[in-house]
DNA sequence: TAAAATTAATTCGTATACAAATAAATTAAG
DNA sequence: CTTAATTTATTTGTATACGAATTAATTTTA
């Protein structure tokens, strides 16, 4: 019965240090982002046409476990700022076809340092950084299964 | 040269797994949360005057990371549902005094199992929790360290 | 002590984030 | 072959989240 009432207190609950660190993370990415002009998701969905050049929302979606209804006026502000273009698939027009533009490209260039960055300030060793990639993951595997 | 846009990929990122695993994890709260009528930030402040009782907005937003602007609009949902009274503290004005309504001590009961039905869906053992648990925390010292 | 600086909370503007409803295109079923 | 079901993206509504500007109260300082 007390111990039921213990766990209802913050710092016993994984949840709660997970949600501050990913904030404060993004928090120190913030003033290097400022500079290119881009929100901490805007970045990962460049990392993500970085790597990949062309995309629907879709798929897009599945990995960053983003809805359309976020990923839709955030495509269109990268559209804007002239780094992704859409347009709807030739083949299913039901697709939206997102391909990565070449100022998208020269982008990467510009967030080149930005990582490294990062990890100085969240300054794990290297054998941390595994460990807790390895518990994350686990996680993440473990809480999608239910599904 | 390869090196650093190796690092750009979101695989490579520490930072994205963490905001995906807090994200899912909240994902996993809300079932739970809806039989409530609370939304995850709205139930962690509850958590925060279970503990406390009584505080302000500044002291509650040192231990939330999060501002004001975020947590005015909300502690007003709070009140609007019964759990929480707003009141100008007689002492020094500027101060906002928030305290638990009877309701909203009530609500702990029914929250009292929410932790362990979560615990059980994150699936971790003890000691990974607890080494979980310490690399977060090391990362939320590291990176306050720096203001 | 009167003006200046500081502090605490609110308001405003912008950007996610997600559920639910909608719309348009394609596929499946009869 | 036409209707029904499914799929993909958009729109709408609500709730964070945060920076910047504002307001009101208190402290500091000149």
């Amino acid at each position: 019965m007390e111990e039921k009432k213990e766990l209802l207190k913050l710092k016993n609950q994984i949840s709660f240090p997970i949600y501050l660190c990913s904030k404060e993370i993004i928090r120190k990415y913030t003033p290097f982002l400022n500079k290119l002009d881009l929100t901490y998701t805007q970045y990962i969905v460049m990392m993500y046409f970085w790597e990949r050049k062309q995309s629907n929302i879709k798929d897009l979606g599945e990995i960053m476990l983003l809805d359309s209804s976020t990923l839709t006026p955030l495509l269109k502000k990268l559209e804007n700022k002239g780094y992704l273009k859409r347009a709807r698939s030739s083949v299913d027009e039901r697709n939206l076809s997102i391909t990565l533009t070449k100022e998208g490209e020269r982008l990467k260039e510009k967030a080149a340092d930005i990582p490294d960055q990062v990890k100085k300030c969240i300054n794990l060793s290297e054998e941390e950084t595994k460990v807790l990639y390895t518990l994350i993951y686990k996680i993440l595997t473990n809480v999608e299964k239910e599904d």
